[in-house]
DNA sequence: GCCTTCTTGACTGAAAAGGTCAGAATAACC
DNA sequence: GGTTATTCTGACCTTTTCAGTCAAGAAGGC
């Protein structure tokens, strides 16, 4: 039930891009020291915020990073995704990454007790930070 | 954001403890058998949650393992919690197994966005797994 | 005394987490 | 066009955790 530490960078990250979203970009290294993320981690991190659509950059001097779409358009659940993976605890019950379970002895897989309550487990994480938006983030008001 | 093996086992083989509660005692084999469990990875389970108190056991000819306590007694918050540590997903939000975030750049703890959010999933999370019981598990009727 | 079952603790292999590095590509500036 | 500043790519590394295995011992019943 673990968060990583490259989500957590990724949230403080776009925490940052957020707050000048509309009036300048900023480098990795501006990222890196107000959040005191580790330059070449946070380089990774910025990358694949990149490939999945949530950033553009640009190279050489005046280059850097800058939110693409609108921080009310961005959730917390997407960027997890991102970085993380599903929300759901085991694979029988995410939404956006079902797996069924190999070895579950219930041969009617609704009856599956432990299917039934992670679940209901994933419902509340994933509706929390599926509406838990990057504005809702920044501007620190407490929701839920 | 996953709830490990261990755990999954470790619920699954309460499951069948609480089908017989009671009644008599399992041994590990054949918890293993119904459940398909790794029979030397069970026993490792079965002893933790020997020493947090859940369970007792008898060695021998006729011995095995039978719940201690009434299977209303015993939520999945608290299982979880044996096996896999802290429900919350990241330190600092944790109400059982508090431990403050080293390189968090936000002097004020409680302005922290990111412990803002994880402080609401840990809440959701716990609510559901800590009044979520053996019995309500076992009898596989949705909750939540 | 013998067999069955739990008990303890060490051990292992694979994968993931967390982080680092070298070198290439591209953009701006002089 | 060369220099400098930045992103980009991919490989690499170390430590920890996950999932599981094993061997030897202790206790209970017969």
């Amino acid at each position: 039930m673990k968060l990583s530490k490259k989500s957590e960078y990724g949230l403080r990250a776009l925490l940052e891009l957020t707050a000048v979203h509309g009036k300048h970009s900023l480098q990795r290294q501006e990222i890196a020291e107000r959040q005191g993320i580790p330059l070449e981690f946070l380089e990774q991190i910025l990358l694949a915020l990149k490939r999945a659509g949530l950033l553009s950059s640009r190279r050489g001097m005046k280059g850097g990073y800058t939110l693409i779409k609108s921080p009310q358009d961005i959730t917390l659940g997407q960027v997890i995704r991102i970085l993380d993976g599903p929300l759901a605890p085991i694979g029988c019950v995410s939404k956006t990454a079902y797996q069924k379970c190999a070895d579950c002895p219930y041969a009617d897989k609704l009856r599956c007790p432990v299917q039934q309550v992670m679940g209901t487990v994933r419902d509340a994480i994933a509706g929390i930070l599926d509406h838990y938006t990057l504005e809702d983030f920044a501007s620190g008001h407490r929701k839920g």
